[in-house]
DNA sequence: TAGTGGTCTAGACCACGGA
DNA sequence: CCGTGGTCTAGACCACTAA
C-alpha cells in the first residue's frame, strides 16, 4: 500500500496552511492528483470529501476543488445530559422534581411549539445539583398531544431528559445559546442573587413535524460552555 | 446500480428510531449487511461509518457495531466573521477601531496566552455595528512575539479578526459561551444598562503550539446563537 | 487466534453543471 | 457537450482486539 487518505490529506492541508496553496485557488482534479500521489483515484476522493466536510475546500462537479476564501470554521458541540455532565465534573448528582403538572399551553407556548387552541401540555420544574449546590434549573413543556403517557409517568427518581431521551427518538432540534438577569424565582433556585447575568439554553425537539418538547436550561452563575477546535 | 449508501443509512436510522433496532443491540457486521441490502461491502462500510461519526451507533474491530445507548447528541456551529454575520441579518455593517496599542502583557492575560514575563501584546477594541446600532465589542490581545507584523498594521479599516484569518492560518482554538453582567464602559459600548445580562464569546487560538490570539466578544443585549440538528 | 472493521485498488457508470 | 466529482463494485490485505 503505498500512501493512505490521512497522508494525502494531511499533505493538502499542509500545503494549504503553508500557503503553497493559496486561499481561492484551483486544485488539480482527483485523476491528477491521484497520480501524483500514486495511488488510487477513490483514496484521493476521501481525503478530499473530508476536506470539504471540515469547510477547508469546496467541491463542485464540473467547476472543479479550489480552497475556500475563508475557510468555514466550525465546532462540533456536544449536548450532553445533566446527569452525565455533572458526573464528568467529578461532583455528586441529584436530581429533585419541583413541579410536575399537566395544564393548557399559555399563548406563547403555544406559538412556539406550534400548538393547537386546546392542547395541553405537561409543565415540569426540575433542579439538577452537584456536589449539593444548586447546578441547572430545568422548565420544560412536553407536548401531550404527541406524548400522552408522559402524563402517566411521575418524574420523581428519573429527570424529564433522561426519561424522554430513553422514550421517544427525535428527528429534528434546534438549540439556542444567550443570557438571562435571573429573575426572583430563578435566584432563589440556584443560589445567586437577582439580576446576576444567567448561561441558559433553549431547545426545540421535534418528531417527524411534531413538537416533542421545549425546554429551557438556565445555569449556575459562571456557567461556561466550551468547545475545542 | 442496486442501492445507494444513503439508502442503506436511512434504512438503517430507520430501524433505529423506529425501535427494530434498540439501544444497545448488536448490529449484524458489514459482510452480512452487504449480503442482505445486496449491494457491496463498501456501500454498507459508508453508510456505517457516517452513522458512527454521527454518534448513532458504535463500532470496534473484532467486536462489533452496536447501537449507542445514548446517541451523542452534537451540532455543528458555525464560527461567523462578524461582518458576514451582521450581512446575512440584512443589515448595514460598520467597523470602529477604538483603541490599538502595544503593551505589556497584564499577569492575567499572561497565564491565559502561556506568555513570558517580557512579552509584548497588541491590544486591540473595537466596535462592531449592524445599522448603526451597536452588535458586538470586541477586545482582543495579539501575542507580538508570535506575530510582530501585527504592531506594524494599523487596523483602521479592516477588523483584526478579518486581517487574522487572512493573515495567519491557525491550528486549534478554544471557545467559551458564558454570560456576563455588562459593566459601565460596555454599557456604553453597547448601549445598554449596567448590570445587563450579556453574552459573551471567548476565544483563544494557537498555531503550533504557540499562542496567537485571546479575544473576548460581547454582544448586545438579547444577542442568541442559533443551531439545528 | 480469529473475527471484525479500516482501508486501498482498478475499473466503471452516472449526475451535475459550467462552457 | 463533456469534464469533474459522486458513488458502486469485487476483491484484497491489514490492524486491532475480544475471546
Amino acid at each position: 500500500m503505498s500512501i493512505t487518505y490521512r497522508e494525502v490529506k494531511a499533505d493538502i492541508l499542509r500545503q494549504i496552511t503553508q500557503g503553497e496553496l493559496a486561499p481561492g485557488s484551483a486544485m488539480p482534479n482527483e485523476v491528477d492528483l491521484a497520480a501524483s500521489y500514486g495511488c488510487a483515484r477513490a483514496t484521493v476522493n476521501r481525503a478530499m470529501r473530508e476536506l470539504a466536510d471540515d469547510g477547508i475546500i469546496e467541491r463542485r462537479r464540473k467547476a472543479g476543488t479550489r480552497v475556500r476564501q475563508n475557510p468555514i470554521r466550525q465546532v462540533r458541540l456536544n449536548i450532553p445530559i445533566v446527569g452525565q455532565e455533572i458526573a464528568e465534573l467529578g461532583a455528586a448528582y441529584r436530581y429533585a422534581l419541583v413541579k410536575c403538572k399537566a395544564e393548557p399551553a399559555p399563548d406563547w407556548l403555544r406559538a412556539r411549539m406550534a400548538l393547537g387552541r386546546d392542547d395541553r401540555v405537561m409543565h415540569l420544574i426540575c433542579m439538577h445539583y452537584a456536589d449539593g449546590a444548586p447546578y441547572q434549573h430545568e422548565d420544560r413543556w412536553i407536548n401531550l398531544k404527541a406524548l400522552p403517557e408522559a402524563e402517566l409517568h411521575d418524574f420523581l427518581d428519573v429527570g424529564p431528559n433522561e426519561w424522554l431521551v430513553s422514550t421517544v427518538p427525535f428527528t429534528d432540534a434546534q438549540i439556542s445559546f444567550h443570557a438571562v438577569q435571573a429573575d426572583a424565582a430563578t435566584a432563589e433556585y440556584l443560589d445567586c442573587s437577582e439580576g446576576d447575568a444567567l448561561f441558559q439554553t433553549e431547545r426545540t425537539t421535534w418528531l417527524e413535524g411534531q413538537t416533542i418538547t421545549f425546554v429551557q436550561l438556565t445555569y449556575r452563575r459562571g456557567h461556561r460552555v466550551t468547545m475545542q477546535y
